[in-house]
DNA sequence: GATGAATGAGTATTCATTCAT
DNA sequence: TATGAATGAATACTCATTCAT
C-alpha cells in the first residue's frame, strides 16, 4: 500500500511545488485585475482550482503571496540594474541604461508596480521594502565612490540614495498609471538628466551657464516651486 | 418671543463648527497615536466626547476627516513653498529655502506625513493627491520657465515635476521615520544639491569635471546602481 | 408684546394646519416616487421645507402620515361605492358602476394603491385595514339582504365579503402595476361578471346553460385549477 | 491513503444538506413565532445550533430562506390543486375539492400563510409571487377552455385569474387570522359557490330569479356595496 | 410653532483561519 | 496533500426621536 518513500517524497514535493506555482499565478492574475484588498485567499485558491484550505498549506495569507510575487520582481529589477554597471563604463551610458531598465521593468510589471506602490488607497509595505533595498544598493555604491574620493562630500549617501529611488518610484508609478502621459523616451531622458545634472542643467552646454545664472539670477530662478 | 433667529442661527453655526473642530482634533490625536486603520469613527467621536452618530453629521467617514487634516497641512506646505519663491531671488537661495521649508514641515507634521505616505501597510490616496498637487505646481513653474527659454528643452516638465516631488516625498518620509538617520542639515543640503545639480555634481567647481569624468570613467561611474 | 390671544390662537392654528398639509403633500410625493421604506421622516420634512424636528410636531412617524393619506383615499372610495347604490336601482347597473368606480380609483390613486397593497416587498397594514372596512360594508349589506330573504343562505356573509374585496384588491393592484395588462373595459367587465355570476357564467344566456353543463360536464370542467 | 474522495464527497454533501435543513427548520420555527422582521439571521443560526457566519454559507439572507420555505409550500399547494382536476370530472366536484384543498393548506401552513400575505405590517413579495403563479395556472386553464369554446368570451382570462386567486388569498388569510371567524364548511361552501356562480346566485334554482330580480330590483340590489 | 444638533441603539455581512476527513 | 464546512470576530452607518433655543 505504500510506494517507496523516496518516490512518494519526490512526487509529493513536485506536486506541492506545482500547487504553489498555480496559486502564485492565480494570485498574480487576480491582483492585477482587482487590486490587493478586494481579492480574497478564497478567490485565489478557487482561481487556481483548489479548495479554500489549500491556500494556507502554502502561504500564510494573501499578503505573503503578494510579497513573494513582489520579491521575485524586485530581485529581477536589482539584477538588471546591477548588470548595467558591469556592462557599461561610460557614466552617462550607465545612467541612461539604468533608466531604460527601470522603464522596461515598469512596462513589464505594470500592475504589480501599481499595486506595490499605489493603486488608489490600497497598499502594503512591500513597496517601501523594495525601495529600501534599492536605496541600500545605491547608498553602498556611493560609499565606495566616496571612499575613492570620487564624489562630492556634500552629499549624505543615505539621503542621496533615498532621493534617487524616490525619484525613480514616483516617476515610474506616475507613468505606469497612464503611459500616455509621456513618451518612453521622455521618461528615460528626463530621469537620466535629472539624476546626473539636476533640474538646473541645460543640455548642450554644461559650462558657461553657471556664469549666466550668476549674472541673471532672475532669468532662471530654478527653484521648482509649486504654483 | 423666542431668541432672534439670527442669534440662534449664529449660535447653532458656532456650535456645529465647534463640534467639527473637536472631532478633527480628536482624529488628529488618534491617527497620530494608532494610525489610520485601527482608529474607528466611533473612537474619534468618543475621544471628542460625542455620540457615535454625531461623527456622521460632520464627516462622511474617517477617511474624509483624515483627508481634511491632510488637506489643511498640504495647503500650508504649498503656501510656504510659494512664499519662498517670492522672498528670494537667488537661485540657490530658493532651492535651499524650499528644502528647509519641506524639512520643517516634516518636523511639524511628522505623524500626518507618515500616515499620508507610509505607516507600514496602511495608506490612503491622500498622499498621492498631495504629491500630484505639488507636482502640478512644479510643472506649471517649469512651463513658465520653458516659455521664457530659460530651461532645458530636454526635460519633459511633467516627468521632471514627478521626479522632484518623488525625491522630496521619499527623503522626507525616510527621515521622518527616524530623524536620527541624518542631521537636519544633511537632509537639506543633499536635497538642495541633488535637485539643482544632480548626483554627478561636485560642489565647488561645476566645470572642468566633465573632462575628468570622461578621462577616468571608472573613477566616477556615477550610475547610482544598487548593490 | 402679546397680540390678542384669540388672534394668535387662530393664526397659530391656521399656520399649524398649513404645515401639516405641506407635510402630507410632501409625503405623498415622496412615497409615490420612492415607496414607503426608503423615505425618511427627515426627507419628508425637507421636501416640505421644514426642519427635521417639525415633522414630529404633526405626526408620530412616517407610517402615521401614510396612514392618513390612505385613510383619506379610502374614505373617498367608500363614499363613491356607496353613492353608486343610491343612484342605481338595477342590479347589474350597480355592480358595473361599482367596478367602474374601483377602476377609476385605481387610476387616480395608482401609487398609493401600489404602496398600500404591494410595492415589492414593502407593506404596512393600511391595506389590510382598508380591505377590512370595505368587507365590513359588503358584509353588512349582505346581512340586510339576507334578513329580507333575498340572498342565498348558502353564503356566509363574512366569507363572501372577504371573497369580494379580495377579488377587487387583487385585480386592481395587478392592473395598477401595469395598466397595459388589460383594457379598462376588460377589467370592469370581468370583475362585474365574476362578481355577479361567477366564473362558470356564460354571458348571453344565463339560463339553459345549466342543462348543458349538467349534460356535458367534461366540456366545462370549470374548476379554474392552476397549471 | 485517505478516505475515498467519493465517500468524502458524499459525506460532505450530506453534512451540508443536513445543516441546510436544520437552518430551514429553525427559520420556520422562528418565523412562525416572531414574524419576518424581528427574526435575524443570527438568531436562526443560533436556533439551529450554528455560528452566525454559517447561515451565509447556505442562504443569501433570511428572506432567501423564507422564500425557500414559501416556495416549497407553494409547490405543494399547486400540486394538490392540480391533482384535484385529474381526479374529478364533475364541475362542482372540482371546485369544491379545490376549495377544500385550499382550506386544508391554510390549516397546515397557517403561520407561513400569514407571514407571506399579511402579518401586520411586514411583508415580502413572496406572497405576490405565489399568487402570480397560481393565477398563471388559472389563466392557462381558462385559455384552454376558451380555445375549446367552452367559456364566456366576455371574461378576460388574465383578469379573471387575478380575481379568483385574489378571492382565494383574501378569504384564506382572513380565516387563518382567526379560524373562529367561520366554520371550515362555510369557508369552503362560500368560496365554491362564489367562484362558480357569483354572489348573485341563489342555490337551488339558478333560473327564474332573473325575472324576480328584474321585477323587484330594490329587494335584491346585489351590488355588494360597502356600508 | 419651528429649529436642527445631538443621540445611540440596532445588524447584516465578510473572510481569514481551522480541522476533521 | 487536499478538502471545504464551519467558525465568529469585527464594524460602519442609518434614522427615528429628543430637546435646548
Amino acid at each position: 500500500m505504500n510506494a517507496a518513500p523516496d518516490q512518494n517524497g519526490g512526487r509529493r514535493l513536485a506536486r506541492a511545488r506545482a500547487t504553489r506555482e498555480r496559486l502564485l499565478e492565480a494570485g498574480r492574475r487576480l491582483f492585477a485585475a482587482q487590486g490587493l484588498v478586494s481579492v480574497t485567499s478564497h478567490a485565489i485558491a478557487e482561481e487556481a482550482g483548489f479548495a479554500a484550505g489549500t491556500f494556507y498549506l502554502h502561504f500564510k495569507d494573501k499578503h505573503a503571496l503578494f510579497a513573494e510575487l513582489a520579491e521575485a520582481a524586485s530581485q529581477e529589477l536589482e539584477r538588471r540594474l546591477l548588470a548595467v554597471t558591469t556592462e557599461k563604463t561610460e557614466l552617462s551610458d550607465i545612467a541612461y541604461a539604468q533608466a531604460d531598465a527601470l522603464v522596461s521593468f515598469a512596462e513589464e510589471q505594470r500592475e504589480l508596480l501599481l499595486i506595490a506602490f499605489h493603486r488608489g488607497g490600497e497598499s502594503t509595505d512591500v513597496g517601501a521594502r523594495i525601495l529600501q533595498r534599492l536605496a541600500d544598493g545605491v547608498s553602498a555604491r556611493r560609499r565606495e565612490l566616496a571612499a575613492a574620493g570620487a564624489t562630492d562630500p556634500a552629499f549624505d549617501p543615505d539621503v542621496l540614495a533615498q532621493a534617487i529611488v524616490g525619484m525613480w518610484a514616483q516617476v515610474l508609478v506616475w507613468w505606469a498609471e497612464d503611459p500616455a502621459r509621456a513618451t518612453r523616451e521622455d521618461v528615460i531622458r528626463t530621469m537620466t538628466h535629472f539624476q546626473l545634472f539636476g533640474s538646473r542643467h541645460e543640455t548642450t552646454d554644461l559650462c558657461g551657464q553657471g556664469a549666466a545664472t550668476a549674472e541673471n539670477p532672475n532669468d532662471t530662478p530654478d527653484g521648482d516651486d509649486p504654483r
